[in-house]
DNA sequence: TCATCATGTAACTTTAATTGTTACACAATA
DNA sequence: TATTGTGTAACAATTAAAGTTACATGATGA
């Protein structure tokens, strides 16, 4: 099954952004994640409009942070990817009204939905410069 | 981002298959699951290599189940199905030696095998008859 | 001011993985 | 022995993300 891995990226290079005292471009970022400048801007885009990334033209142009890596949360970060569930697994599309599917489906959802919150709980916990911090130990 | 549905699939069916008198064909599963016979045969092999199901040729051949269900778990079925992970997020690969990298993967992978830990324990503790008497109710 | 650097974005192509399909071999049974 | 069914290889279709091209627009500095 296909993996998303925006959420990986995007926080590497969140992370590389603090440290940079200039604004980087798409080129670069593009060149760190051996990705293209496009998707690089596609993906940014996402942060910038819940304001967690700010982006400028011309000379000395690029992208850099809007708000402090400890005001930022994972949970932050994998909203603004939009992506709508956390899981491989799906259930059938109930286009019959057969009761055992409903009761499998329901089952399932009900432990999937236990794990992601969990999940998502731990990511709220979890703010940018922490993962910063650990690898400076 | 895709989503396998396999597991809700077959469950559905399994139950279904417990209550069937006789052996069910891969044409009737196909139907019921708006899908194509070959490809029930090829997700019923796999739980047939785990002695789940059995397969029987000829007249009045099909399917039949090879162990109560009260005896297979959600688990067993999601591990012969034998999908890598369960999680639509992935890590990048690490063909740099960018520590930021290395940070941010191994907390994202903490958190997700906390939560991949949980579901599976949960998993592991439905058994399929479970399911089947929850719509009985 | 104007050449250059950078983002913004639409439109399209490529890629990768599953799913679906066709075709035929093989086995069981009425 | 005709029919019913699985087993499986090989191929086509589908689909969603990722990548690419192309060009418009805005900012900056020489």
């Amino acid at each position: 099954m296909r993996k998303d891995s925006r959420l990986s990226r995007v926080l590497h290079v969140l992370i590389h952004l603090e440290m940079a005292d200039q604004p980087v471009t798409s080129d670069k970022m593009a060149e760190m994640l051996s990705t293209n400048p496009v998707v690089v801007r596609r993906t940014m885009a996402l942060l910038r409009d819940r304001g967690y990334v700010r982006s400028s033209k011309g000379h000395n142009g690029g992208w850099s942070l809007a708000k402090p890596l400890d005001e930022i949360t994972l949970l932050d970060i994998h909203k603004a990817l939009g992506e709508a569930s956390v899981f491989t697994i799906g259930l059938t599309d109930e286009h019959t009204n057969c009761p055992i599917e409903h009761a499998v489906n329901a089952s399932l959802k009900d432990v999937m939905n236990e794990a992601e919150k969990l999940m998502l709980k731990r990511f709220g916990e979890i703010t940018l410069d922490l993962l910063g911090a650990e690898f400076k130990t």
